[in-house]
DNA sequence: ATTATCTATAGATCTATAGATAATGC
DNA sequence: ATTATCTATAGATCTATAGATAATGC
């Protein structure tokens, strides 16, 4: 109680960052600044819609002043951009890892692994954030246009590791699917978390395992040891 | 042939409208000029966005000036109101009179009819309108805080049929679903369709069908004539 | 007279840019 | 010097209102 008021200690130690302050106080909570933009900027879009939330809106969140957010965004589709590529790069930076691997592991592990990093990734976003690709103000845009593109890249490594699951001609029986691919049903089916978390429905990791499981009986494979061994990696991976 | 041009017959007839033209020529394709702007902003709503689509856009498309929209709505969210109105107007409309056929039909049937409306409303909308009420920019408005109380009381009525149609003491089984009500629950088997239509795939009759005979299973009755019945009724409440 | 449009515009946004400023880093 | 903010503002919307106008109806 005596020294702290002697210098400038420990107490008074929030001065840590560079840059004029902000004219709220207010510092981050440990995130960076973009990253303070993008938990708030996901916060209201989902709540309020892309269109409908200003960039005053989320500039008044962070604390900060409308301009300032363009220090560290281009324009508020950058920062739509980002939000949609949060949602799968957890999942594509490990494709190429998982697609070495598979040999040892077998493809069906492989397979059960990738589904399981794209369910917690969209589980586990702080603001449901996955569910800005089905709003139409958001598939309107330039943005959506790439992260479609880049959602198109993970569909086919799903039908990849399908294809080296089970021999293909035993694969599918042709139902009410029509010609659907089985990379498109596997990621959607990794999707439905975000229906789920719509619906106010916890995530929880029966629900994880349910649609590994799930995953590997799209390809015809009823076998679950593949699903539980991956599990039990998954966490190695994420 | 030679009578058409001694008088203003039938030929030059388009001069059949009161008020000042539209600056397009084009006039209205059978549609009240009310119902043309609802069509118009369905599809746009839809395609692009509540709070994405100025009521310019509206008025473009429908042929007429903006400030012309204001004649016929106090402003874009009464557009909203009325769209949203009108995907539950037909069932809501026609419940009193079902409850008090319910005697004769039976409730199983009743209880049908009261899913086949519904559905068949939200199925055959031109534009998917069902889908607004899921949107985040919609939700924030005052207009789907009016519909979301329409939406409850449609929701108490499935409750009262489902009610009548089985014992409640026998109708639930507790399992994940929680304390959700049954009435909750037969108005979300409803809206299945707006999820196919958005997903594209077409609602035919077999989908109908099917809707109506799992609304019976989610009371507990498997018998399958009272969703028959009820499909061939249906057109004469619709 | 009534109806359904039109033109013109006010006032409130909203996005983005230019340039100044107040911190820390070296 | 660098970084991250700030202030001020331009220019482009966007919604809604006021009042004029061009049809038909009576």
């Amino acid at each position: 109680m005596s020294a702290q008021s002697a210098y400038p200690g420990p107490v008074s130690r929030r001065r840590l960052r560079v840059g004029r302050p902000r004219h709220t106080g207010a510092a981050a909570e440990g995130l960076s600044p973009r990253d303070e933009i993008i938990d708030h900027a996901a916060r209201l879009f989902v709540g309020r819609g892309y269109a409908a939330t200003s960039t005053r809106e989320i500039a008044d969140a962070v604390g900060i002043r409308q301009a300032s957010l363009y220090y560290h965004f281009a324009g508020k589709e950058d920062v739509l951009r980002e939000l949609l590529a949060r949602t799968i790069r957890p999942t594509t930076t490990r494709i190429k890892q998982l697609e070495a691997d598979a040999a040892d592991l077998g493809w069906d592990v492989a397979l059960c692994l990738l589904l399981l990093i794209d369910v917690r990734t969209l589980a586990e976003a702080r603001h449901n954030s996955g569910l800005l690709q089905r709003l139409p103000d958001v598939t309107a845009t330039k943005a959506f246009a790439e992260f479609a593109d880049a959602r198109a890249d993970l569909s086919d490594a799903y039908e990849r590791f399908a294809a080296n699951t089970v021999p293909s001609s035993t694969t599918r029986s042709d139902d009410a699917w029509g010609a659907t691919p089985i990379g498109t049903l596997l990621l959607q089916l990794a999707e439905v978390v975000i229906a789920m978390r719509q619906a106010g429905r916890p995530v929880n990791n029966d629900v994880v395992r349910s649609i590994a499981i799930s995953g590997l009986r799209l390809c015809g494979d009823l076998d679950r040891t593949a699903a539980a061994r991956a599990m039990t990696l998954v966490d190695t991976y994420f």
